[in-house]
DNA sequence: CCGGCGGTTTGACAGAGGTCAATGCATGGG
DNA sequence: CCCATGCATTGACCTCTGTCAAACCGCCGG
């Protein structure tokens, strides 16, 4: 178990804005929690915030800070992370193009947001977006609708963490992150973590994982290429892994 | 592993609601989501919803069905558990007085929801609760506000359950349950769960438990108290032990 | 008060997965 | 284009925890 030391670069809040972009052309406008406000309001909080790009590597928030500033996530993959005092890292949660980082209406963030990829947010301070969702009922049930499927989807994964076994384990991540990715033509996905990773996600070792990867694919089930590329060979014995069979 | 086949009674649909009872001597009025609520408004909701009675083993709903119903815990304590197809449970969460149950605004119930004691629910068709909350923005923004507690609560937990030693997760457990719970003036708690469920929260099996239980009694940091009492002795120790020391 | 039931504790053992270490191999900078 | 660097793979080993099984003992009903 290691610190993931990367590049801790800048915080964003040092991070030049890009150049300022209205609402009209931005690519999650219709996913993201401003998709239902009015085109009036939405310029509105836009103007509350700022466009910031990060690097991978880069940090947002730290664990137990104070909770400053929320977020849209426009473009990149980011991991969301929590380690004990001796430095396990377990990572609670991946988010991708559109949805929503940091902790609204509280003091505390409680857990850091790390940049997987490079990464362009719709960045908010906390309190300007805490107020306007006050006054915006929908986008208050937009962001409780996102914070519910959240639960859900954290829930789900401590079914994983506290009962499956590592083969279980790592067959439900690829079974994950392959309906989550695009594949391109050949049906190869490129995972955006490392093995490192990987393992902090599913409360395993690195070896661990590597293992379970070779294993699979000296089945034929997957097929590994270069690095971070897997390919789904055998979708329906993955799935009968994933639950145990 | 195995399954909880207590006494499956009648759902609590079936239950024969209490005498009809009015907010005013609500037991959780002030704790519960509705205690923004104006008086007519609280008295509107009151008329969508029921009161009633569970006995300890009762499910309120099951992992996968439609989502019929949410409450309010009125008295009593409650489990959320997900289990594997073969059987392996996974509690992930456990409810209290005040606390909300049951997923509004969405299609499914993720997860089981079984009473651990007694207890009494103020219960909610979901479509009559979805619409009321809806138009009224203080019962949505202390949702809103709970379930982000909640999902804080449940990823501070997936670090137990990804990382955390036999060790570390009982003593972790034990401390949870003191703050949670009320000692009597020898400053003993009544755990709500049996070994087999501390082993479900825990991710562990009943041995472990129980093994771990006895060696820190050996080491006088604890004391067992009947079948089910706990004394913390040395806190200090328990903290330092939660924590991989 | 006693006896039996069901949960709990304890023991013996095995195996999954963690740890330590060496080797392999993409990938990017020179 | 090639090598160095860092990630990934593989191997050997060991420990923690799960499994199976037996003994124990609170607690309730008779």
């Amino acid at each position: 178990m290691q610190f993931d030391v990367a590049q801790n670069g800048a915080l964003p809040l040092m991070t030049r804005p890009c150049a300022p972009q209205s609402c009209d052309q931005c690519a999650v406008r219709d996913r993201a929690i401003c998709a239902d406000l009015s085109d009036t309001d939405r310029e509105a909080l836009s103007r509350i915030g700022r466009r910031v790009t990060l690097h991978a590597g880069q940090t947002v928030m730290w664990e137990g800070d104070d909770s400053m500033v929320v977020a849209n996530v426009i473009e990149g993959t980011l991991k969301l992370a929590t380690s004990t005092g001796d430095g396990r890292e377990q990572i609670v949660g991946v988010v991708y193009a559109s949805d929503f980082i940091g902790r609204p209406f509280g003091a505390r963030t409680p857990h850091s947001v790390t940049a997987l990829t490079d990464a362009r947010l719709c960045l908010f301070p906390r309190g300007g977006f805490d107020g306007f969702a006050r006054d915006h009922g929908d986008l208050q049930h937009r962001l409780l609708q996102r914070t519910l499927d959240d639960l859900d989807r954290t829930r789900a994964w401590m079914l994983l963490l506290g009962r499956k076994t590592a083969r279980e384990k790592v067959a439900t991540f690829l079974l994950d992150m392959a309906r989550r990715l695009q594949a391109d033509r050949a049906g190869t996905i490129e995972l955006p973590l490392s093995r490192q990773q990987i393992a902090d996600i599913l409360g395993t070792t690195i070896e661990t994982v590597s293992r379970q990867m070779s294993d699979l694919k000296r089945q034929g089930i997957i097929a590994l290429v270069g690095r971070r590329g897997v390919r789904l060979i055998d979708s329906a014995a993955l799935e009968a892994l994933a639950e145990g069979v």
